[in-house]
DNA sequence: GTGGTCTAGACCACC
DNA sequence: GTGGTCTAGACCACG
């Protein structure tokens, strides 16, 4: 599992450390229930202040992607995959997918185009 | 075409500005070609300042979304929509969506629930 | 003698009217002692308004491109191309020349190159 | 590196700003990977609003002659010099320089004196 | 009437 | 400390 961050991006480092650790669960580089490094460690492989890893850390649990553990630090969090009950998007999620449709349409996606390259995404995870 | 903006939201106000906008021409609230309200008046009618409406524009000509034009203010640009090229997503939407199937698959959405939510926001843009 | 004006261009019409006349003059397109087109006519030909084409008339004649004529409305001068004294650019665009060699510098141009692309456009003129 | 600024100059005072450390750049004033000013710090420098100096760096980031880093502020970019594919100006850069080149021969130039010219300029930008 | 530019000062997020 | 955002009001160029 190997972060890969961008400094002169617009969007702030803990924001890109949370994004590609949930990535990185969702295409199963970090295994379930997996053990995270620990935050000073992170930090001083990435170059970055351990106030940074800990935001995004912190991000992470609230969200119900990690868990912190007393004993060995924060675990990837079992993902309630087979619920059963109706999957929902956090709404910014939701807005943010609406807005790229939008965006797709107007740059000449049709509906199963689109569709088409979505489902190439979510295989391409399956695999990695 | 009614802008609702969010000013507790972290995004900035521009952005907001913007979003709405790409997401009114994709649904064909507005039309191609059609005159955008003057910079001063839509910031007036919104209750934000001048330069922030002036830099949601700017971000927009950028883009190609809308144009400028000396004499009378800014229009919806015509957009290339059948071009026959295969079409292109912005590399930033691309890696926003990336994040977002991630989101969607620790949800519990498989990739023909997700691909079907996307139609769904795709048709549901057609109609309004 | 065609104008081709850019309305959505940053640079004020009557400013690209100047251009355009001036580098038609250069190129030949518009001869020595040739007669401009009257305002009024050439302003409702590129669908202007006539102080937009007066100014750009007053501006060449300030800069001594052209001449206004009682009768024949305005020509164009005979250019002071062989007068012998060294020929001298004027301030603005000799800051504007530095510029574009800095540019230029900075994408990759030698010298020579540089010199290179000014005479192809020398000649470009010589034969329009 | 000092800016020299015209008030009373009718080009943006942003745009002064730009290019003058375009120029700054090509004349190796300002080295590779070199910090630049704080926006604040240039900006109280050249008694000028930080907003304006913003904008300045701004257009200089989109144009990729420099980079803003989250952690210490913006640095010139090194620039692909030797690329070695074929050198390419910018096309209002070209406009321009026909324009220049127009002016430059109804001011008596020839193609060569031109030319001659443009390598003084050239050369005296890397001895300062 | 339109957009473009600029100012002086403020608040906030990030690192 | 840094840059990013926003405001309220001003002036000017363009058409």
């Amino acid at each position: 599992m190997l972060l890969q961050l961008d400094f002169k991006s617009e969007t702030p480092i803990y924001t890109q450390i949370r994004n590609q650790i949930v990535m990185g669960i969702a295409s199963g580089a970090l295994a379930q229930n997996e053990k995270l490094p620990a935050i000073r460690a992170l930090a001083s492989d990435i170059g970055v202040n351990m106030m940074t890893v800990n935001k995004a850390y912190q991000l992470l649990k609230q969200e119900g992607y990690i868990e912190a553990d007393r004993r060995s630090g924060a675990v990837v969090l079992t993902s309630p995959e087979g619920t059963g009950g109706a999957p929902s998007l956090d709404p910014k999620s939701q807005n943010a997918l609406k807005l790229i449709i939008s965006e797709a349409k107007l740059a000449g996606y049709t509906s199963e185009s689109f569709s088409k390259l979505c489902s190439d995404y979510f295989n391409d995870m399956e695999r990695e």
